[in-house]
DNA sequence: AACAGCGTTGCGTTGAATGCAACCCCAAAA
DNA sequence: TTTTGGGGTTGCATTCAACGCAACGCTGTT
């Protein structure tokens, strides 16, 4: 147990919850995606497999979205074949599908490479949703400060469909480090950031959500629901709250809210770090740093702490 | 004639063009979707209208899309119907669209008002592009900055299949404002982003450009090509290109290029101006804050001027 | 209470997405 | 030079799923 960690700083109180934020559910690894083995098995598209599992009655819609969601930021640049080959499709689908992508500019092709990258389309498709978050913008330069100082990742998550999501990242300068996509999403409830949203939520609809399995708690039971609820109270007061390997052996994480002008919870400030680096002083250090960035984020966007 | 402006500045030179950036074509105004009359006539389909033009022979994929695209910054929350009506598709097929897009995340609805906006997993999409835009982030602050000193719109565009496309852009305070949606795209030889990014590209690949009609010049002929030609080089040696109301009468416009390690070009900053409120004098002070702020983004990029 | 507007759902038709295989193209090997 | 191979595209027939329709459920209004 690492609960008796210095209460220092102010904490935060209980606000009500943000206007656009809603529920789903997912485990937490670099959580691959929802269709398709990662890479493996060529997938011997014969006669007798007529598809197994994966793009089986997958509409065209899902189909395309796959095959959007293959580029990330490691691999930007992909072929038909390849692409194919992970999500399970045939080639000539796949084909088919980036050839209207194409035009619609939602990917561009590289000239030399031949290969598809995204194309910039995708930006005027997101735009609209881009101007909306706000936070984004105003956080950046604080988190790459904060990464500077603490040397760790830092990343600005928010609460949507009952999962803590990453819409904002700054790589820790280590070599090894804590870093998941734009756009992953975490519903455990011992997730740092987790902890912060649930805390803005009254206890009820905690207690609900856990029970209903939307966020886990491992060894759930009405006990442990207690001892979870009176923990998010003392991250309250804290401040921020921690997960000291928790979720993961390896991982530790610190978070705090970042507030809009109503006092209702908008994002989390997010320091995930590897454990070995982190002692239980530094995780004290690691959650003011946090708390400290997160005040920042939420003054700039002209927002002030609840009560 | 407005060609004789100041010469000041340094100008920059002609550089060999960045690599992910390619070719298309298109008008220049607000730029409705290419699919679909914007609203008007709510389409009565009855059996007589098979479909007309529009959602004719469009796949699936084009459909979603052409739903996703009818969120903008200014309405980002729509109802089914009201999306159906727009781009001549039917309530159903609408409906079941949003709701595959709902279930990946790509869109979401307003508890309340039971709307549909865009969902945060825009953001897991389109991420691994974003990721790659550094210059998008590195340019806000001083876009912000530059749209505070000038008091009008400022735009960070980049050179994509042969168009200027808008990824970055601060609103004018003035009530009166050009303002053009992320991702717009501009393709006329006049625009003033675009003769910034000609400039950079040598001259018979501008030459074939203008004579194959992917770039627009009016009163197209070799005299005007070779004219146009010198004021691209007069726009570099100038260190800003401009276009005093030639695209449309209401508009000026003045733009700078931003280049990137290697000297080449990667994006230009642009400010766009309703023509009552600039005079030649004025327009060369915003030439002048526009190469400021460019030259300023390149710094930052830890990029150079070519030569 | 009746109405009107909106979103969803079942159903039958038909059109379009799929898988396959042949083909094309480029590049490396022979 | 020819040959071979991998990757991408294209034509075709099949079949499945997307479409339009209309009926329904819901909510808020007159």
């Amino acid at each position: 147990m690492t609960h008796m960690l210095i209460a220092l700083g102010q904490g935060w109180a209980c606000p009500n919850k943000k206007s656009h934020i809603v529920t789903i559910m997912t485990p937490a690894e670099p959580r691959a995606e929802p269709r398709a083995e990662p890479r493996a098995e060529p997938r011997v598209i014969t006669s007798d497999t007529p598809a197994n599992g994966d793009s089986k009655g997958a509409s065209v819609l899902e189909n395309a979205i796959a095959v959007l969601r293959s580029f990330t930021a490691e691999e930007p640049l992909l072929g038909v074949t390849e692409i194919a080959g992970r999500i399970g499709l045939h080639k000539s689908t796949v084909s088919r599908i980036l050839a209207t992508f194409e035009q619609e500019h939602l990917v561009e092709r590289d000239p030399e490479s031949r290969r598809f990258r995204l194309g910039l389309g995708m930006i005027a498709l997101a735009g609209p949703l881009l101007a909306e978050l706000e936070e984004r913008r105003v956080a950046y330069p604080v988190l790459r400060e904060l990464s500077e100082r603490t040397g760790e990742t830092s990343a600005l998550m928010v609460w949507n469909g009952n999962e803590s999501m990453c819409v904002e990242q700054i790589a820790s300068r280590h070599q090894v480090k804590h870093l998941a996509p734009l756009g992953a999403r975490y519903n455990e409830a011992l997730s740092s950031s987790v902890q912060v949203f649930l805390a803005a939520e009254d206890a009820d609809r905690v207690r609900k959500l856990l029970r209903s399995g939307s966020i886990t708690l491992p060894g759930l039971d009405e006990e442990a629901l207690e001892a979870y609820l009176l923990r998010l109270q003392e991250s309250v007061k804290r401040g921020w709250a921690f997960n000291f390997g928790e979720t993961s052996i390896e991982e530790v994480g610190v978070a705090s809210p970042v507030f809009d002008h109503r006092g209702d919870i908008v994002a989390s400030v997010l320091i995930p770090a590897p454990k070995f680096r982190v002692s239980q002083d530094t995780l004290a250090s690691l959650g003011e740093a946090c708390q400290d960035a997160a005040r920042k984020i939420t003054t700039r966007l002209g927002g002030r702490a609840p009560h």
